[in-house]
DNA sequence: CGGCAGTCGTTTACACGTCAACAACATGGT
DNA sequence: ACCATGTTGTTGACGTGTAAACGACTGCCG
């Protein structure tokens, strides 16, 4: 095998310097969500994804799809959910296979007395360290790689 | 509760943008390392640090504290990974609780072959995607948030 | 209509991580 | 030397992710 091109310093620095971040940081907001809401990461995620969909209820596929999660992950979590009450499972009406999945009263409440404190946790450890150039860099890395790995996918709000 | 103080557009953007680089990226790399060269994501860390260590061993305390991870994490990786010879556990001449945990000769050949194609990996989706100010801002973001998360770390290489 | 490839969501078996408890040992003060 | 306290690495119980197989159903083509 030729020789690689290796990473110089910059190159290293940014690479191992993401991964350091990722780590250190998933970490510490995952854990204010839970210490301040009670929710998981991926439970935040699953009633942001539905909090913004029409009638707060969505497919099961379609929801997957739109979180880049597999079916089956979903499944299992949207199961663990409903136990607490935090979504619902209805019939589908158009396709008798289908599941659909609801936000319920108290799956509502919870995320929007969630949101604000995990605004908050995100500010303090990430957004407001850093410059509204270095915000609008990270923009456009982010942008730039997505390009690449998810043709065709808009970082719309 | 006082109305928090929202994300505006940029900062939503690099957020979000954030998180799904982290999904996709991650796994786009993991799948081409396990693919390529039979390794999964921590396993590379594992034998990667054990190859940066004195005597291609260390401590297993040690090893954890470095990579941050749980000891409990560390003992069960490196007891799967002594099954398939990649590692082995020796006894600490100096304190007798302790385990040592040391690269094999087939881990070393393993990462050796490994790293040049995990090099290409990285520099395929992400690295060679972006200019040297996207790198070394990148640099100086994870510098910056790390600072505040673990104060007191270096990212030497 | 009838049949059949394909999709939907769930489930089974398994891999992997965490937390808490644990035995074995180290360490420091008296 | 002795005991209290803390550390080290492993383990059991558990929660959660994946891959593959599955039954139920759809939709299309002959």
């Amino acid at each position: 095998m030729a020789e690689p091109r290796w990473l110089d310093d910059d190159e290293f620095r940014a690479w191992i310097g993401y991964r350091r971040m990722r780590l250190l940081l998933d970490a510490q907001v995952s854990q204010d969500l839970l210490r301040e809401s009670g929710l998981s990461a991926p439970d935040y995620d699953v009633l942001s994804a539905l909090t913004s969909s029409e009638g707060h209820r969505r497919r099961l596929t379609e929801l997957a799809d739109r979180m880049l999660w597999s079916k089956s992950r979903l499944s299992r979590h949207i199961g663990r959910m409903e136990q607490r009450g935090l979504v619902s499972r209805e019939e589908c009406e158009s396709d008798a296979r289908g599941s659909v999945v609801a936000l319920t009263e108290h799956g509502l409440r919870t995320i929007q007395e969630a949101a604000p404190r995990h605004v908050e946790s995100v500010r303090r450890h990430f957004v407001d360290l850093l410059t509204s150039e270095q915000i609008q860099a990270l923009g456009g890395i982010a942008e730039t790689v997505l390009a690449r790995l998810a043709p065709g996918e808009e970082l719309g709000r």
